[in-house]
This record gives structure tokens, C-alpha cells and sequence, in this order.
DNA sequence: TAACACTATGTGCGAATCGCATCTAGCGGA
DNA sequence: TCCGCTAGATGCGATTCGCACATAGTGTTA
């Protein structure tokens, strides 16, 4: 059922981004837990499934970029809470600096298709 | 061997805005065919592979947004030449908006992000 | 106290998609 | 003749996705 090529199921920022999202929300946050970061990075628009999150969470925790932690929570069942680690720190800069270039790549590729809008003027 | 979550295996634009790059380089240029118009989305940042560009405008063209016919080249093998249908016109206008969106919503994630920058001032 | 909703983490699975290799073919230059 | 570039297309293994489902603790309310 593919709306267009890729796996393209709504909108919103590209599950693409999901490393560099968690990345950049545990370098914000200095720590959570994936529930908690789903949320984060679904309210900044990032079109990404709860599973996914948790899945690229551990994948992160694989590639030590983040270590994690069991913490019983007041009200409900208990979390495994992540931070960064050092390469984690540095992999969220280079997140950073990879999100700046797509959004700048992609203001100058609406600006070179917006050179032959129609709806000029 | 996937670097981080998702089928990411260089830099560039992610491959999710194949479609809607195609259908803005054929809004601009009117018409164009497979292997332009790889290096035109290329050029643009996107990191797409040419066989990608190629099931790309047949999956668009079986969703009735283009056309296709053969010309020939005088300098090497036929072309099969595309062009955007109503349909697809109307598409690329949304996938200017789809795009337009995501640069918004990158720009907000990077301003929200940046509000913890341990590298301020 | 049973039922339900919310929080929280996780697995299973079929389908979609990817990148890479490979194939065919026309044309031009060495 | 061989090579490289242009041009279109298919095959395939591996990856990744979205969705459904399982499990469990807590609080509310009927």
C-alpha cells in the first residue's frame, strides 16, 4: 500500500531520523526512557512507531552509544532509563550537524524547484 | 552493516523525498527521463541509487502522475522519456508543501535542541 | 473486585524497500 | 576491437517497517 516509494505510511520528518532525534533528546534531557522519548519525538514531528523507538534504542545501546539503567517508577511499571555515553556525546553532535545539512540541502532544493513556480508573482 | 536504525547508507537527503524530487524536477523542466533525472536529484544532495529512480517512475507512472513515451537520442540508447499527467501536477504541489513542512519542522527540532547547547555563547 | 485505561517494555511477522550486482544495448574514441 | 559512457531494467539477499500482540504495574470507577 506504499503511498510513494519508500515505506511512507503518513507524514512528518522522516523515521530517518530517529537515531539522531534520540540522540539529540537524551543530549537535551541528559536522561530518559523510551516511552518518554517516543512522545518527545513524535511531538516534534517525527512520524516514528513506538516499537521503532524501543528497537533503535537498544541498537543505540549495541553500538554504545547509550547505556541504561532499570528505575522504579512512583506511578506505573518500572523504566529503563538511558544516557549518553561519551561516544554517544559526540555522535550527537555529528546528528546536529547532519540535521543542519539535510535542512539546509532541502532549503536549496525548494529554492531551485521554486524557479519555475507557475504561481510566480 | 546499517549505520543506525534505518537503510542509511551515506549522507544526503533522505531517499524518502525520491518522489517528490522527481515530481518537482518534472514540474520544472517539463519533461526528462531516468538517467537525467538520477543526476539532477543527485546533484540536489539526494542520496538515491539510479535503480531507485528507475522503479520510482514506473511505480509513479502505474499511479497515473506521469507518462512515458520513447525518443531517441542521437548520441547514445532511446530514452524513455516522462512527463507529469494533471494528477501529477497536483501531486508535486503537495509534495512542495510535504517538503516545505518537513524544512519547518527540521528548523523548529534543531531550535528546540539547540535550547540545551553546552557550546553557548 | 472486576473491568478498564494508562504507562511501560518488548517480540513476531508479513510486507515493503534498499543497495548492489548484473544484463542488454547504442554510440564514440583510442 | 576494446573500452567507457549513456540508458533502461531486473534479481536477490538483507534490512527495516508498521501493525498486532504479549506482559505487567498502577489507579479509577462501576
Amino acid at each position: 500500500m506504499a503511498t510513494i516509494m519508500p515505506t511512507e505510511t503518513g507524514e512528518g520528518l522522516p523515521r530517518r531520523f530517529l537515531a539522531a532525534f534520540l540522540l539529540l533528546s537524551l543530549e537535551r534531557d541528559g536522561t530518559s526512557y523510551g516511552y518518554e522519548l517516543y512522545e518527545t519525538v513524535t511531538s516534534l514531528g517525527l512520524s516514528v512507531d513506538l516499537a521503532a523507538v524501543y528497537r533503535g534504542l537498544r541498537n543505540m545501546q549495541q553500538r554504545d552509544l547509550v547505556t541504561s539503567q532499570w528505575v522504579s517508577s512512583l506511578s506505573g511499571p518500572d523504566r529503563r532509563l538511558y544516557s549518553l555515553t561519551d561516544s554517544g556525546r559526540r555522535a550527537a553532535r555529528d546528528a546536529a550537524s547532519e540535521l543542519a545539512a539535510v535542512s539546509d540541502g532541502l532549503v536549496a532544493a525548494l529554492e531551485y524547484f521554486r524557479a519555475s513556480d507557475s504561481s510566480r508573482a
